[in-house]
DNA sequence: CGCATGGTTCGATCCTTATCGAAGCATTCC
DNA sequence: GGAATGCTTCGATAAGGATCGAACCATGCG
């Protein structure tokens, strides 16, 4: 019998499939509420809710309640760092689960985020916003120029900030390790690209997949 | 439902108290035999066989056979970087498991390395044991000099090897984080530490406590 | 104040798996 | 060639925990 740090405890934790979904899922920076990380592990709410609750009591996860909203999120970057650690051996020892092919590829270069779009584009977009000062930096968070509210205004692009989430919110992504937009634009932002049938989502998947007079529309309004 | 690699099933291998403490006692780097990480994990050798293979499934450890002993080893640096993420969070979240106090404390100056001596007393004397030449490090092993050689045995220690277990090989000090002495001579040593009277183990617990005036022995022997 | 929505708790079920004793295989020692 | 040692496999048992439906709180909406 050894002692120490009860790493048992913590890697059981992340041991069970649909907790360790949860975390993935999380891994974005974004906080979700439980119905959304019981969707994303593919289980009941209340299966859901006693997951998070033990992730809760392993110290794993912060929780914020806003009105009837209770968001969890990772509870810090060294959580995080674990994470990505275990992932970085189950890649190395793997087989994948997935098939590698297309579809990884369509991932990485634009896919939801929950709501928003993530991926090369995304992070593209996000410098661009900054360039044209539509966007601007304030410590640490992002905020709306007056140019940029009248921008999308034009755009038809709604920017009223609704119960307490941001208008625009820095999400760190997965693949290309920088930030993209989240927040009401960056969803306000994915559902006119879906409207507007620049793109369609994949089934079953988080793959978003441009087409041809799609990309070029988006490059023109968000690229330019 | 999400793809990606299979992280659950990884961290549920370490999710497992037996096989925590397993991973745990190879964090050393020295390669260990299933009896040997049974004893540490505290299960039956059936028990640690079968743990064992579920590992090695898991691409988490090597094993080289020699002979009828079969040592196992951790994969990859990768798989130690990830156990020591792992307990970077344990430590940070924990409720320590164990008490801290006069036990911890004793822990930390002299404990049971499996048969050998560990902690700062295990490392002060290997330190000194080079010192005086009595041992020789070679090429990352360590050697017995003609001069040790009848050192121990003038007093009473046997050297011989026995069943291919090395006379002298380093073992990573879990306190000190630097080496200490193991094999057949380690524990020979604690052995005679014993025999003498000058330590006694404490009753459910690795430590082991110096009498005053056995503590000025395994000085003047050992720390000279 | 009712009603809808988001979440948690409870209870029962079911399945996985950790565990050990006994037996079996392999290797080395005498 | 036994005998001993190191280790694995097999079989049976038991315990933990993941799961979901139903019922139960809490918040917000009309």
């Amino acid at each position: 019998m050894r002692e120490g740090p009860d790493i048992a405890r913590i890697a059981s934790l992340v041991g069970d499939p649909a907790r360790a979904n949860m975390l993935n899922a999380l891994m974005g920076g974004t906080a979700l509420t439980a119905s959304e990380l019981a969707l994303e592990a593919g289980v009941s709410l209340p299966t859901a809710s006693s997951h998070l609750s033990k992730l809760m009591d392993g110290g794993l996860l912060t929780l914020a309640s806003q009105g009837r909203h209770r968001y969890y999120g990772l509870a810090s970057a060294q959580v995080a760092g674990m994470i990505e650690a275990i992932t970085g051996v189950a890649e190395a020892v793997g087989p994948k689960r997935v098939r590698p092919g297309p579809r990884d590829a369509a991932m990485r270069v634009a896919r939801v985020c929950y709501d928003h779009l993530a991926g090369e584009q995304a992070v593209a977009m996000l410098d661009r916003l900054f360039d044209r000062k539509l966007l601007l930096r304030e410590d640490n968070q992002i905020r709306l120029s007056s140019s940029g509210a009248s921008h999308f205004t034009a755009l038809g692009i709604e920017t009223r900030a609704k119960a307490r989430r941001p208008v625009c919110r820095a999400c760190l992504d997965w693949s290309v390790r920088r930030s993209h937009l989240a927040g009401t634009l960056g969803a306000a932002i994915l559902d006119k690209i879906i409207a507007e049938k620049w793109a369609r989502r994949e089934k079953d998947s988080r793959a978003v997949v441009f087409s041809p007079k799609g990309r070029q529309a988006f490059e023109r309004v968000f690229l330019a």
